[in-house]
DNA sequence: TCCAGTATTTGACCTGCGTCAAATCCTTAT
DNA sequence: ATAAGGATTTGACGCAGGTCAAATACTGGA
């Protein structure tokens, strides 16, 4: 089906500032899709050729090493996209995305697209934009990867979420083990800093995935940065 | 100085396909610049605006962390740009660009590119691609520093050398503590590793930077991938 | 060619984090 | 509610690669 007006397209930063009939022209060229707990995507080698903008629900994006291991790279939230890459480049895509819990996408087919972003020029700046904002991300996270250690990566992760939701008692968005890979630690390794932090006032580790910071300084402390 | 039209914008895949007129307004809104070694052209928090690109010489992009210790992000070499965080989007650059030795860059002033974008969208398109690219290429470098080792990183790193130059005899680019940093491993391991390569047969060390691949496919199978 | 300054190598040592394995805790469908 | 299966925690242990320090090799300028 496609998407009404109070779908998806309404929830993308991307289309902010499109007036009716530019909507309605991306409109006619989106698909919406809905996705159960776990199903697949895209995967590496082999993508729709479409820009992928999650509606609702979560997407967790990832990689496989040799050994099978997924590593993840993002997780994505509504309004957020992916598959930039087919669309833009001859590349070979290398990630895979999956659902996690039900979730809705609205796919925007990747041609369309691309004459519509000749036409309308100022959208291809916006995802100039997103996607410079995205590479100096993705470097600043392999700096911290390199340099950094589990705590650092940890503490600044706990302060983002914080902030995002304005609360002092936060919650994991997804298991703890996926957090982990996202902060490139192990799951294990996860388990027993959150512990550690607990053990000195900084958080409260409540049931399941709730956590209460206890303490911000320290923990912006413990960002070393 | 203006560039000429045996200047830098001929040597960037960006405005390949520009046709005269195109070309002498890109022409018009660019300088040309050159650096001594070692020379910074931006710096974390502060830069020109412009969109930068490589004419001749190296250019170095990396990050420091708190205690001052610096992360090499990527060597540019001719053809190659940056500076498209400052140009597209708001938020603060995190990164250095400095010169190693003597370089000549082409600085398009910012808020010129945008309008050119808007009336030549096939060259935001472009960028797009190059971003998009460079994105999957960091999803990569992330997932390679997390679940691989050193020596892998390395091997990997000596095949891209071989393959781009077509000789078994390569050259390091630049000094190894960068190319260390780079491949984010320390200066003892990266000689430690290129050592142990070398005692296996696989690769031999001439003097300075110059080392000569005797077993491709022995570090084929190191690449792990 | 020689010297000073830089880059690289080598050695000794240490630690953060990964791995494996087992226990315990949560969730969900019946 | 309860059992089954997944998620999380905890413990024991090892090692890749980091750090510090000292020796050696290169390089460009006088």
């Amino acid at each position: 089906m496609h998407c009404d007006h109070h779908g998806c397209l309404h929830v993308v930063p991307l289309f902010q500032n499109l007036d009716g009939e530019q909507m309605r022209t991306v409109d006619a060229i989106t698909r919406e899709h809905t996705y159960t707990d776990g199903q697949l995507i895209y995967y590496a080698g082999e993508s729709s050729g479409s820009l992928l903008v999650v509606h609702t629900g979560k997407v967790k994006i990832y990689r496989l090493d040799s050994e099978g291991e997924q590593q993840v790279i993002r997780i994505l939230s509504p309004g957020e996209f992916t598959g930039e890459l087919a669309l833009f480049s001859k590349e070979p895509v290398q990630d895979f995305a999956q659902a996690i819990g039900e979730c809705s996408l609205c796919m925007i087919d990747g041609e369309a697209m691309r004459s519509f972003l000749v036409t309308y020029p100022l959208i291809a700046l916006k995802i100039t934009q997103e996607l410079s904002r995205r590479l100096s991300q993705s470097d600043a996270n392999l700096h911290s990867v390199v340099k950094g250690t589990a705590e650092e990566r940890l503490a600044g992760y706990l302060l983002d979420l914080a902030q995002k939701s304005q609360k002092d008692t936060i919650y994991l968005p997804v298991a703890k083990g996926t957090i982990a890979s996202l902060l490139a630690m192990n799951q294990e390794t996860l388990s027993r800093r959150l512990k550690i932090l607990e053990e000195e006032g900084v958080i409260e580790l409540g049931k399941g995935r709730e956590i209460t910071i206890l303490d911000r300084d320290s923990l912006e402390i413990r960002t070393h940065q």
